[in-house]
DNA sequence: TAGTGGTCTAGACCACGAC
DNA sequence: TCGTGGTCTAGACCACTAC
């Protein structure tokens, strides 16, 4: 057996005594290739934040606690959390406690929102939805979202400006499916906070293409600036806590007083 | 004491032991804000490879050594350097050891490279100097690089093509005093494997800020598209391991084929 | 077979926050 | 004062690499 002490303290953990994301196990002799027993933890733990057992902003058990629960120790535990923190998918505040991470303006703000003024301040920019659509998804948005040939998307088109400047026209494409009654009430500046708390999806990670294009005629009126105008091409993949993509957005910038930050690290 | 268990097994650490970058201390009574333990041991291992101690591709002692000789538990050893493996500094590989990062032609392409084809595939291009030049640097290349006005500089202009075909056409500046010699001999496509092997500068960091913009003149003519084509423009600022800025690139690229690939994690 | 990093455990004390 | 996460230690066994 590979895990002695497993029976000491405490009484074994029987899988079943919980949900169906079920605590984890080692594999005992089993042709399996086990993922160390931390990244099963993790995986528990997201499990849980996918099927709404704890809420962004609602604090997850104590170590202690998880550790009994799971039948591992703390250790372990802790390097599960530790690395899910380093996520961004959770927070840890000393003598508090660790929480679900939420998609507040500051969230956004740092790892979504990469467009900072020049003066280096960033700023979030306010929004006017200019029109939303239901339709059958093109072959590229259905590729994108991993839908089926001619699936439902929902098309979101808006304007973002910063001090009454247009800064950014933008196009959103989501599976209908998942966000059933989206289009029939105001669409928020947050749309990740509005994803997280109505329909219980955490936009975790994304994935972005820039290019440098010239604006096309309609661009160009959007943004008020001549046809051909410079502007940057912002082509975003979102994915969700479980590596579902979630949310296809392409976004033109106007870049002459604002700039992309990117850190290499 | 804060640290009871220091004299057990082995004998106790006298810092003066080794090189001038010393053991790391807990600070005992001093009302020093005392950095975590694992901390001070990845500061001293840094230190140490700015030093030279060890260079890019060598090994570094064994957990176990160098928990015996900083006089701390192996599992501080282990924190410092998981740290620095996830900072990319150094890799771990096991049953072999721990090796201090090299800047092989993969490092730069996939921490540093970000213009990655539209097919998906990352290419690196090919390279030609069009000039170097020793000069007073400006106010904004004296204030990047952290030099005091008027400092001696050197600038590297290049183009860099792919099959043959224009794609960016870009200028560097660093530090004269940083680099004694380098205009004196060919400079390599990979820049900054030189700047580590032969100057002992490893570029650890950079921050880079992107924006759209219309090629002027010369970058027209360089990069062979018609003057005010949308080029994306990319200002880098390259850090050193212990932070220093290095090297400050501007770089003018064409994205009809090639996009600027970002993951936000 | 020996040595390395990778995983896991157990237990100690500290710093912080809420009460 | 108590419970939380943060740090640090000690020691066990495993998986991989080299010899």
């Amino acid at each position: 057996m590979s895990k002695p002490n497993m029976t000491a303290g405490a009484e074994p953990r029987r899988a079943q005594d919980k949900a169906p994301p079920a605590a984890p196990q080692r594999s005992e002799g089993e042709g399996l290739e086990s993922k160390p027993l931390y990244r099963q933890v993790r995986e528990t733990l997201i499990r849980r934040m996918v099927d709404g057992v704890w809420a962004p902003g609602e604090p997850l058990p104590s170590e202690i606690q998880l550790a009994a629960e799971l039948g591992v120790s703390q250790g372990t535990v802790r390097k599960a959390l530790d690395e899910m923190a380093a996520e961004n998918i959770v927070v840890r505040r000393q003598g508090r406690g660790t929480f679900v991470a939420r998609h507040d303006e500051e969230r956004i703000l740092f790892q979504f929102f990469k467009l900072v003024g020049d003066d280096g301040e960033r700023h979030f920019p306010e929004s006017r939805v200019l029109g939303i659509e239901k339709a059958r998804g093109t072959a590229a948005e259905c590729a994108a979202l991993a839908l089926p040939r001619n699936g439902r998307v929902l098309r979101i088109r808006r304007l973002r400006t910063f001090d009454g400047a247009p800064l950014i026209i933008e196009t959103l494409t989501l599976p209908d499916q998942m966000f059933p009654g989206l289009a029939d009430a105001p669409v928020p500046n947050n749309l990740y906070g509005l994803y997280a708390q109505r329909y219980g999806i955490t936009v975790s990670r994304a994935r972005e293409q820039l290019k440098a294009v010239g604006a096309d005629a309609d661009t160009a009126a959007m943004l008020q600036v001549a046809p051909g105008a410079p502007v940057l091409l912002v082509d975003r993949l979102a994915f969700s806590l479980d590596g579902t993509p979630v949310e296809w957005r392409v976004s033109s910038c106007l870049t002459s007083s604002f700039h992309y930050l990117s850190d290499l690290t």
